[in-house]
DNA sequence: CTGAAAGCGCTAACAC
DNA sequence: GTGTTAGCGCTTTCAG
């Protein structure tokens, strides 16, 4: 591979020469500058990222781990974050599971962006002590660790009293895993808007997120005697499942029973049929300004008004 | 940032012989070794990857470049790859864009997965001089390249003479994006199928592998006259969106009109009503065949077969 | 079994 | 405007 020495050879000069040439740094002269660069294009000639990490303590990359790279909800972050990096001239660099830690112990990444729940808090901790880290939908104190987290319970609480208000008075609750920040935030809202109102959660189905696990919960649901009026699921793609499983089972929505979940990812989807109540999360934008607030905390540009959480609406559809 | 050297001094040897102790060089006296490693535990230490990767010209990380992050087919490649990845000890760094060619450029991975029609070829033709590359679902020809396509022409072809034998006779195709490549060769295989049975293609609607694209497609459709017998949609997403569409207009599926798609995404999804006809593709297959001939390829144990191309399965369900 | 030292490719003082 | 050189943190040869 040709090296920097390579290119200051071939043009004549030095390899400093060569080096501030290629890196725009103004004190060069144009026509050295020019030659040094068609030169570096001839060769084929790109630095070598570990030697100018190295040597600079920077790397130009921001780390973004998940916990998986299936869903829409990641996928919609991604995007997201993606725009801003690349509008910003940052390379991003999505990683999961062990890799993740890997990169962020051997400071691979300038500063990170972490989606994953189950990642371990110790190394969170240790990182930032040198960078910054935005993180999302976990909640962890800290300095140069920015939280920015859903409010789940909240929400939740607001569309439970909604419903409550129409009439519906008989729950269940669908959940994701049980130690998913997310669903036990979820849950609590859940609980709070029905202790209010002096109602019981009837059942808690144990889901894991996924459609399939929905469509069990919901199989369960329609043998139930006597049927309750709603059932509040923790994501969207578990209403899915319990929608279908109802269906199958003769039991209208939202006639019979009523059903919402959380996310809004299935929106703009017209084959969802009747469509579904649910909170509605902008992904994309979340990403957007997590990613700009992590750029601003790495210049030490920051914001006085901190990180701020997604915005979420509810969004009362076919459904209930 | 503790280095190697605070190690040493702390733990009383050379940094050589705290380097040996810490990578797990025989030679290296038991007691040493475990003075050398708990005093590295105690004051944090992790090697810095960019001095690593500088001496020993390889960084560890396998580079997978996509399109995009969204959609189910790269979520279960991605997830494909990555667990083969992650059992074989390598770091799995995901990107997109610009921030991919830089990374390839610069070697900040060993060998890469490229998932991206989009890529510039001249990279990949670079980067492979010295470093492997498989390539999905693009075809470049060279040294060090290893393309993985799906058999899309043979694929359709064989659906679509399938469905001419089960009787559809007027047909219209849904399209991709025009310059991706699974589109054309999805497409001639469909006119392959038809002109071997002397019938023509009434009309190409122009999508973009979305469902909200299928579903415009879908309205066009609704309102031909006369109907057509048969929609082939070049991917599931944008056939949802022409289902929809049809049920809108109570166009029934399929006493109608058939309606097929390509990936196999849906399938395990209860909610899709009729359940869709498609080709199937194991993509979680795909990426882990893919990762692992990479891995080989990277050590030399080339596999004498080459790489296989993915399995496809034709999916007669509901909705022919 | 351990240590001294060279050098990976690059940037950035500093000297001219 | 350009060149010389130290040194980033690590691995690895070579000597002992």
């Amino acid at each position: 591979m040709a090296t920097i020495k390579d290119v200051a050879k071939k043009a004549g000069v030095s390899v400093s020469t060569a080096s501030y040439a290629l890196n725009d740094i103004p004190h060069v002269h144009p026509e050295t500058r020019k030659r040094v660069k068609r030169v570096a294009a001839e060769i084929n000639y790109h630095p070598n990222a570990s030697a100018r990490n190295l040597k600079t303590k920077r790397t130009n990359n921001i780390g973004v781990f998940v916990y998986g790279f299936g869903g829409p909800v990641f996928s919609e972050v991604l995007e997201g974050i993606n725009h801003v990096l690349h509008r910003h001239g940052f390379n991003i660099l999505v990683s999961s599971g062990r890799s993740s830690s890997i990169m962020l112990k051997e400071k691979q990444v300038d500063a990170a962006i972490i989606f994953d729940s189950s990642f371990d808090p110790d190394v969170i901790l240790q990182y930032a002590k040198t960078s910054p880290v935005v993180l999302l939908d976990t909640y962890i104190k800290g300095k140069n660790i920015y939280p920015s987290v859903i409010d789940n319970d909240l929400l939740v609480q607001q569309l439970i009293r909604q419903m409550i208000n129409q009439g519906y008075q008989s729950f269940v609750f669908v959940a994701g895993p049980k130690d998913a920040f997310n669903n036990q935030e979820r849950f609590k809202g859940y609980s709070k808007a029905l202790q209010e109102a002096n109602l019981n959660n009837l059942h808690y189905f144990q889901g894991d997120f996924t459609t399939p696990s929905g469509y069990q919960a919901g199989k369960q649901i329609a043998k139930m005697k006597p049927l309750p009026d709603f059932v509040y699921c923790a994501n969207d793609e578990m209403a899915l499942g319990v929608m279908e499983a109802l269906r199958e089972a003769n039991i209208a929505i939202p006639a019979k029973i009523g059903v919402a979940g959380f996310d809004g990812t299935y929106l703009q989807n017209p084959y969802i049929q009747p469509s579904l109540t649910t909170i509605r999360i902008n992904h994309y934008q979340w990403g957007e300004t997590s990613a700009l607030f992590l750029i601003d905390a790495l210049q030490k540009k920051l914001s006085p008004k901190g990180l701020s959480k997604p915005v979420g609406e509810i969004m009362i559809k076919e459904s209930t």
